[in-house]
This record gives C-alpha cells, structure tokens and sequence, in this order.
DNA sequence: ACAGTTTCCCGTAAATGC
DNA sequence: TGCATTTACGGGAAACTG
C-alpha cells in the first residue's frame, strides 16, 4: 500500500541538462515515532511513466539513494537533499516505444522525479511515495529557451500538479495573464518590469491585431512553436534573446528605464517624427535575435528622416558597452563633419543628462603604451539617392578644409580621456 | 614469454585530455600464417609502471580490446585502430603511492599506452606486446602550452623511445637545436619561419645574455619551468601565446613576412629612430601574453618620438581584424587633426601597398539599417611634457654606441622568405 | 594562504538521427 | 534532404587539495 506522506518542493531546476548536475529535496510530511533505524530515500527518473508517452528515457547516473535527517530538531520533521544528481539518456535501439516522436518538441515533454521510501513499525511496512513537479529535460543549453517557455506556459496553465500530457493539448493563454507573466520576465531580475506601451507592441505581435484585449486568446503554438511570419524564429525565442541582452549588456541602462524596447517601427515614427532633430530612442530588433538599435530623427529642411544603425548584439557590446557606444557614435557623411547624431533621449532628455553616469570614464593605464578605443561609427553617402550600403571605403580622402572641420567636432575633452575597459566574458 | 612484435606508430595526440577522445593505431610487425581465429588487441594504460613513479593514474573508461583487421590485402598486415578512447583519473585517497608530488609538474609527468594480444599456433602461446611514445595527460586545455613544451623538449633531447623519468633531470639544449624548434613551431602552420634576427632577440631573452651561440646551453627550467625575471609567465608560455594569437588572428598579415614581431625595444628604436615620420613596425608584447602592438616613429623639429599602442590581444582582435585596425587607426589630440600616424610600414613601404589586399572592405549590409564598423583610436594629449599618459616613450635609453653597433646587425630583409621543414603540431 | 590542478558547464560547432 | 537533437570539447571560472 502506498502513501503520499513525503512532499519534495519544486526545487530548480525545473529544467534539467544531461550531464550536468542538479539538486533536489524531499521531506516527510508525518511525524514518525521515534525510530533507530534509518530511513532511505530512493529516487527514481519516469518511474510510473506509462509507456509511449516519453519518446526519450533517461535515467539517474549518481547514487540515487540517501537517508533522511532530522532537519529541524524542534518539530523533529526529517528531510533529505540530494545533492549532485545527474541525467543520461537511455539510447533505446527499439524506436517503436517512442510514443511522442514527431510530435512533441523534446522541450514539451514533460518527466517526472519520484522519491520512494520504506520504513517499518512492529512488523508492518509502509510504502511512501512522491514525485516532482513536472520536468524538462534538455541536452543542450540551446534548448534553455524552449525549456522555459514550457514551464512557463504549465505554471500559467495549469494547477495539476503532475499533468505531464499538458503539452499534447495546450490550453490557450488569456492576453491578461501572459501579459502579466512576460511583465515578470522582466521585473525579476531588473527595477523596470514592461510598460503597458511596451506589452501592448509585444501583443500586437503576437496576436497579429491591432489591439489585443484582456481576453484575447494566445495559442502555445503561437507563443513558441511556429515562427512569427517572415522570420526564424519564435515569439519567445525572439523574446528570450533580448532578455539574455539586457541581462549581459543593458542591466544599468534597462534599469534606469532608458530603453523603450519594445515599440513597432510605425509608432516609432510618430514619435519622433515631430521631435527636434538628434532626438533618438533606443529599441530591440525584430529582425535578428538578442539586437539592440538606436533610431534618430533627422530634419532637414522640411524633410523629416529618421536613421537606425545596424543592432548591436551581444559580441559587439562585449567590445564597448552600450552606453558608452551612445556616447561616442559617430556619422561621416561624405563632405560633412563626422558627428555624433545622437542629441535627446526621447523626449527631450540631453543624451549626457540621461546616460553621463552610465559612461565607463576610467582608462585603463597600460603604462607605457598608449591608450586605445573602439570609436563606434557610421558611414553613410551624403546622398540618400545613392545605394546607402555600398559603403565606401570607411577613410575616405579629407580635403584640409573637412580635417579643419573634423578637427572641431572630434575635439574630446582630454582631461577626462575616455577610456573603455574591455568587457568581461560571462 | 612476451615479444614486441607489435609497433605503435606515435599517434597524434601525443598530449591525452582527460574526458576528451583520442585515437591510436597498432600494427602487427610479423606476418602470421593465415589463421581462421580473431587476434584481440587490448589497450592498458601505464601497466607496467614502476610504483611511485607517477602523481596520477588514470584508467581507459572505453572499450579497450578490439580484433585485429587486414589493412593490406596484398601484405597480409594485419593493424588495429581504436578510437573512442578516453582516459579519467584514478582518485586514489591513498597519497603514499604518489611518488611524483611536489616534484614535477602534470605536465612533465609522462604515461604510455600499452596494448598486448596473444596468438596460439598449434598448442603454443605466444604474447606480444608494445607500447606508446611517451604521454602527457591533462585535464584542461589551459594545460596544452606546457605540454607541448615537454614533447618538445623531449623530441629535442633525447631518442629514447621510452624514457618516461626524462622530466627528473632534463637535459639541457644547445641554442642551435632549440632555435631551429622554434623555427618550426611557426612554419609548421604558417608561410614564414624566424628570420635570424627574430631568433636572436628570442634567444637573448631566453638566456639573458646579448648574443647566444649556437653552442649557449638552455635549461629546462629555463625554457618552461620558471618565469620570465619580473613577469609572471615563462619563456614558453609567453612564445605559445604569439602563436596562439598568429594561428587565430594574424595569420594573413605573417604570411605576408609584415611582422617584424620579435624585436626588442632597444632594436625598435635602432631600427625606427632614422626613419621617415610614420614609419612603423609590428611587434609583440613582451609584458602582455598573447598580444600585438605597433610601434611609430613620430619627428617634429630635431625631436624623434616612438610611440607604441596598447597591445591587442584576441579579444581585441576579435572586434576588428588587425588589417582594419592598421588601415584605420587614428590619434586623436587635442588641437590636432585626428590622424593615422601609420604611414610606412619598415623600412619603407607605404602602408596600403603592405596592407591593401588584406583589408576586409565588404561593409555588412544589413539593410534597412546604417552600417557600423569601429574606428580604432587613441586619444593623446598634445605636450609631450605632460603626465605619463601622454605618450611616454616606452624604451629605456641606450648610449649611442649601442645603438650603432646594433643598428648593423639588425637590418631585416622583407624580400627574403625562409622555408623551413614543417613540423607537424596537432 | 596559496598555487597547481581538476571540475564544472556554457556556448559554439559538428555529428547524428529521423 | 532538412531539421531537431545530441555530442564534442574549447575556454573561463570555480572548486578542490595538498
């Protein structure tokens, strides 16, 4: 006879890697009598798993064995933590048992821990049994985003606490309550969560109308299984990418909420359409995963064009940091003076206001060398007529008079030589 | 009764990663009669190692035995290759048995593979048995240097096919063998080998001394063992991490013979001092590992000026390859045009015609946004009397007749490319 | 405390499998 | 063949250990 009389906590990982180890614990939820014996905990991977409904197997490769301890000596209550658990899969040569082939991502199928224990008074066994939430199994770090998705999407779900056919027929999300979710992506590890401006783009994008209601309806399939139209890839995986962005590069200038983000290119425009020429805003890519761009504005005349530069990705910002490619960023249009372009956070706020804290200002003295930077430039044909990307030679041959005028705007200020430690891995 | 009539051919990884699969072959030497059995070959890891001669042992975690195979149908030869194989240490908690410790590093502790069959013909046995060249075993790639630094040596100093206390009392090289060593660490992989004079300086900082003969003995300890006075790195770490950096980075411009590289500050400005403003000369750094630097001579009025920038290192380089860097690098000071004070590469050969074919000139296009690039600048100020940043001069001062006597011996031809047997590494 | 060494594991690339 | 998934392992960092 088996009792539910231990609980195990949803320990993280909710995600689990082969080969790399984990942790979980299990505690006894009666108080048994007094006892000299010891009580052992078994753990076990998919034990009770009716067949075909994993198409992979896997199985712990550590000791899975461990006694329990008294882990709080007032209330007696034992406990047990399982400490360096590790997952291998079992290569089954026999495909046939494969129930979910073809039609679960590996990141949609779901296992389970159980834990097991025997113990025994005046003759009489007792069986005790649980297991955990359910699990992901991945084998890749490359499958992280995948994992979290799903987990995501049952926690939002679902109250069961062990449906592991949850994914064979996912329930569709409420606008209301993604949005709230995503909003967490955001707020759990950084001071700014999304502005309703923000999840409204995000919704736009992913519902495909205008304006998503509470109650409209996201499928899973939509949130992270097929590509959003004209793209490689998902919703989320697109999401995620920026997430990892702002987590490595952008933390200090997420924080200080200067990245609107997450805004289409057509709200773009009206906004800084009628805004004072050099003012720009800072927003994530749709086309390329994990970018950063900035968007200025330019009046010339009556003329109103507004300018992106090429997304910044993660590599590019391990060479110079954000905040400090703001700073020094340059355009050399031919016959016009390399200028940074960049004037006013939008709305309004003087670019230095906004990000001079941000700046990384000390240089790293490499005695006797000379200092050295990366000066973060554009090159565009002053022609807008012309191809704008067949960029030329990105020196191309000054007359005095343009050095002259170089000369001017490239003046830095020397007592605060800029300096800009090269980032750290990691 | 045991006969080696087996060969191993000294299989490239003579370096075993633990964990990290590696491969060898055996070949049977004798040619049996046609035999309608299998001949198995089993692989043993230091088998027959004197006890306390190794710090670690390890264990083949793989299938070890495999069949003999005909590689040659009209020989008849029968050989055996095992891949696949992987080594894992042997936690041994008894430390008694460790005879090495203390004494020499895992990188001059040497292992072998071993591998025996037996064959019977008509009632009698007989047991054949072979084993590897020496085996470094590590367990990081960060220990790659210092093992090659023993293969090296090893190879260089001894034809003893199994001499695996070398490490105990190492002997030493002369300066004409070694140089030719070096010589093929780099035309083993690249176009060009160590001109004399890149020898020279190497083997001055090797042994500490102005002019090495062919006959000056370097140490072991000298070579691979102890730090290079005042750095916190050996001779050889500091050599790998150029070669590292050429494998990865450099390797076009060190075809093109462009880098002078291994050139002391004494020499460099000999070799600068006379010439034209903005003649220039590509060096390595011999403070920083694995980095690259050029050196310009800079004259106003009477006054010779060098000035060498911050070494780039991979990471550096990985931003903008160092072509680019050269064609666009710019100082930038105050009250003066940013310039590239690059001009001539040494002697004198204006720095496009070195340079031009290796310039990476295709912008990205990633339209509709503004492509990016990095501009390489310096920023200096003005007044050369000013604080240390400024630009400092980065050599100690010489007499002049020094200067002279160096000047003669340390003309570089840039016409004459030397070829050298290769050496294989990998 | 510390230096030498190993372990851990991400992240890219290649291999594998379906 | 293409795509999903796993394997391989370099490389940086943390952990280990005498």
């Amino acid at each position: 006879e088996k009792q539910p009389c231990m609980a195990t906590q949803p320990q993280k990982p909710l995600i689990i890697k082969t080969g790399v180890q984990f942790a979980t614990k299990v505690r006894l939820l009666v108080k048994l009598p007094e006892v000299d014996y010891q009580l052992r905990v078994k753990t076990t991977f998919d034990k009770d798993l009716p067949p075909g409904r994993v198409s992979r197997q896997f199985h712990i490769v550590t000791h899975n064995t461990k006694v329990m301890d008294i882990e709080d000596y007032s209330s007696g209550c034992l406990s047990v933590t399982f400490r360096h658990l590790q997952l291998k899969e079992k290569k089954s040569s026999n495909s046939s048992t494969k129930g979910n082939e073809g039609l679960l991502f590996v990141t949609e199928e779901l296992h389970s821990l159980g834990f097991e224990a025997r113990f025994t008074v005046q003759g009489l066994s007792v069986d005790l049994e649980t297991c955990s939430l359910p699990l992901v199994v991945i084998s890749n770090v490359c499958q992280l985003p995948g994992g979290w998705a799903s987990v995501m999407w049952y926690n939002l779900l679902t109250d069961e606490p062990r449906n592991l056919a949850f994914f064979c027929s996912p329930p569709r999300a409420c606008w209301r309550q993604l949005s709230e979710v995503l909003n967490w992506q955001f707020s759990s590890f950084s001071d700014q969560g999304l502005k309703k401006e923000q999840l409204l783009m995000l919704g736009e994008k992913l519902l495909g109308q205008r304006a998503p209601s509470s109650d409209s309806l996201v499928s899973w399939s939509r949130f992270s299984r097929e590509n959003i139209p004209g793209k490689p890839f998902t919703f989320w995986m697109w999401l995620d990418s920026i997430l990892d962005l702002i987590k490595k590069h952008l933390l200090t200038v997420w924080n200080e909420n200067y990245i609107m983000g997450f805004v289409s290119k057509e709200v773009e425009r009206l906004l800084l359409k009628d805004r004072e020429s050099g003012t720009f805003l800072l927003r994530f890519s749709e086309s390329h995963l994990g970018g950063i761009t900035f968007t200025w504005v330019e009046r010339s005349n009556s003329e109103v064009k507004l300018n992106s530069v090429e997304p910044y990705t993660k590599n590019r910002l391990s060479a110079l940091p954000f905040a400090d490619i703001i700073r020094h960023y340059k355009v050399i249009s031919e016959g016009v003076v390399p200028e940074n372009p960049l004037k006013f956070l939008y709305p309004d706020i003087p670019k230095d206001e906004a990000f001079g804290r941000l700046y990384n200002s000390e240089p790293s003295k490499v005695y006797p060398y000379i200092s050295f930077s990366w000066m973060p430039i554009s090159e565009m044909r002053s022609s807008p007529s012309s191809t704008p990307l067949s960029c030329p030679s990105p020196e191309p041959s000054m007359t005095p008079g343009e050095f002259d005028m170089l000369s001017d705007h490239m003046c830095f200020d020397l007592d605060t030589v800029v300096h800009l430690t090269p980032h750290e891995r990691h």
